[in-house]
DNA sequence: AGGCCGTCTGTAAACGTTTACGGCAGCCGG
DNA sequence: CCGGCTGCCGTAAACGTTTACAGACGGCCT
């Protein structure tokens, strides 16, 4: 594991200067005999650029970081799925942050962008644009885009959903098979995703003049087994004819306690889930549920942020995905 | 977007000379009026240091890279979630490269190690190290763990599943619960894990006593839908009351196919996936699957990886992870 | 009082690139 | 035969750090 050949290597050997090496290495216009000279001198030697000189000098370190709360969330999975194969097309390695949804490390992501390890920043964050946040968003020395909404007038590129249209969708569905009582299992409500739901379920339920009953809501975490113990405490309570769940987790954890409790998936309750993941699919009967588009929130920050690197700033700009409601056996009989 | 301070801004300000302002934000022992200043100087400015000039000098990226095939496959979801943890502890990033599991791909992300943008690599190669890998791994400049079976000798730290055993645990299950006729779907046999799933169940069959029988033996690919058709050919030649599936997706789509044809599971066809992932107990009946430790893979992997980054070179080490059999109702019945 | 030691600081080199600038040789035209 | 232009090339500076080395200064001991 000797020292690794530089281009002083190079043009020690081929009997030339550096400066001559990296014009040749760069494609830059040279005479013929000295391009060959360097070129035998760089592949005898094995020579590999070093990529962090490289970057220092051209403060480009072509690579774009992407923060998110859990890696092992489907939704997550979908959006590095996507971003991943843009990134390398266009020549950028992907730096992955799991935050755990914690806000101090959240801003630790943003404050360490300041290091100047990545061009640009991808982050979903969890419990939304704190001040801190926003602080270090404004001040930041490279382009950030946010996947998720923002406060107004934040300086940067957003990719949001609609997750209003997305409950709407859901619940239009519902009521257009009859169905009248609606619980809605939802994840904390200290969270984005979860604040949005709630208002979302709310409004909608409005939109199609039905009561608000709060006996019919309940508030879990996001993932499978609190959305079971969610379940668990609704049912004891109420017993509505469909029930809609914040994630496929959730929903999941939903048709556990269904399925323990003897009653019949879509019969006696629908049920739906959100982010439309491979889960739903998986998930017997399988789970009609609304997409939010994941994967195409990870594909248009991807394509954002890559655009402002290459043509650097503009009026930060807001892209809205559309969601999408799967239908599939859990709300209308067998598949 | 100015151009950031550096410690030269630092040193004019403060009144002191670069090498003091380097002194005091790595707290080496100074006079403590010199810190005082630096550090108003540093906070006033909101200095924050360059990685990459550090990088360049001290050799050292505190970046870790881990390549895989897919990031869409929960196998390297479950890796890289205790890859990840393990990294930012100790003080790296990770750096995620997808090569779609083309070979060209692989060996590509393996000489741009000598870019030396990382400081070590966990590679997963599904194709498995050709004669082009392991000239670059003996190369490399960098330390490399490799999750997955590699050649004798290569000097390479490995972490490695005993699939033998686990297709073993599967068989002996099945075999226990009476069944004779047992059904293989496999991934592509140019694969890894393909060729060595083969050469287990064959293996495992002879030590049950049981015959070999191609006609129960399909290949297709890792994923739903191939599984789903590799099972559709299959049960159009013979009728086992058995299937082992290569992964769980395969397994599910087996799962679909069965349920087309009308057969019960287990009590017509008992079917074991392999992997054990998130989707075996989403599935319906949940799926009994060989675990083959995917996240311990992931966790040894990044142990080893960071041992050797601290401790310097040692004997390649070779671990092996046990697989287990997680027994659920696609075999037995009822959950 | 002089020398010495210890503490702190500044200068400069180094990491591996890219690139501005000036020099040199060759060629052409006048 | 000389001046100037063109085409290549080498020298050196720069990116932002860390760090070896030497210098400055004060205090203490003899």
């Amino acid at each position: 594991m000797a020292q690794g050949p530089t281009i002083t290597t190079i043009a020690a050997r081929a009997g030339v200067s550096i400066a001559s090496v990296s014009r040749v290495l760069n494609g830059l216009p040279t005479r013929e005999d000295t391009v060959r000279k360097v070129l035998a001198a760089a592949d005898e030697l094995g020579y590999v650029p070093n990529a962090v000189a490289r970057s220092l000098k051209s403060n480009r370190t072509h690579q774009v970081a992407f923060a998110m709360a859990d890696i092992g969330n489907p939704t997550y999975v979908a959006m590095v799925r996507e971003i991943q194969p843009v990134l390398k097309t266009a020549g950028y390695r992907l730096v992955l942050h799991s935050t755990g949804g914690d806000v101090d490390d959240e801003v630790d992501v943003l404050r360490r962008l300041g290091e100047r390890y990545a061009d640009g920043l991808i982050i979903s964050p969890l419990r939304g644009i704190t001040e801190k946040h926003l602080d270090l968003l404004i001040a930041a020395r490279a382009p950030v885009v946010v996947i998720g909404s923002i406060p107004e007038g934040a300086p940067v590129d957003n990719v949001r959903t609609d997750s209003r249209a997305g409950v709407r969708l859901a619940l239009e569905h519902l009521y257009g098979l009859g169905r009248r009582s609606i619980g809605f299992l939802n994840g904390p409500l200290d969270t984005v995703p979860g604040a949005a739901r709630a208002a979302a379920y709310a409004d909608a339920l409005d939109g199609l003049g039905l009561p608000y009953d709060p006996d019919l809501v309940e508030v879990g975490d996001f993932y499978r087994s609190e959305g079971a113990e969610a379940a668990h405490r609704l049912l004891e309570r109420s017993r509505p004819d469909a029930i809609l769940c914040a994630n496929d987790l959730i929903a999941l954890g939903a048709l556990d306690v269904l399925r323990a409790e003897r009653l019949r998936v879509p019969e006696d309750v629908a049920l739906v889930g959100m982010d439309d993941t491979e889960l739903a699919t998986a998930a017997w009967p399988t789970l009609t549920s609304v997409g939010l588009g994941s994967a195409e929130r990870g594909l248009r920050a991807a394509e954002l942020l890559l655009d402002r690197l290459d043509n650097g700033v503009a009026e930060p700009r807001i892209v809205t995905v559309e969601p999408t409601l799967a239908v599939r056996a859990s709300t209308e009989g067998a598949a």
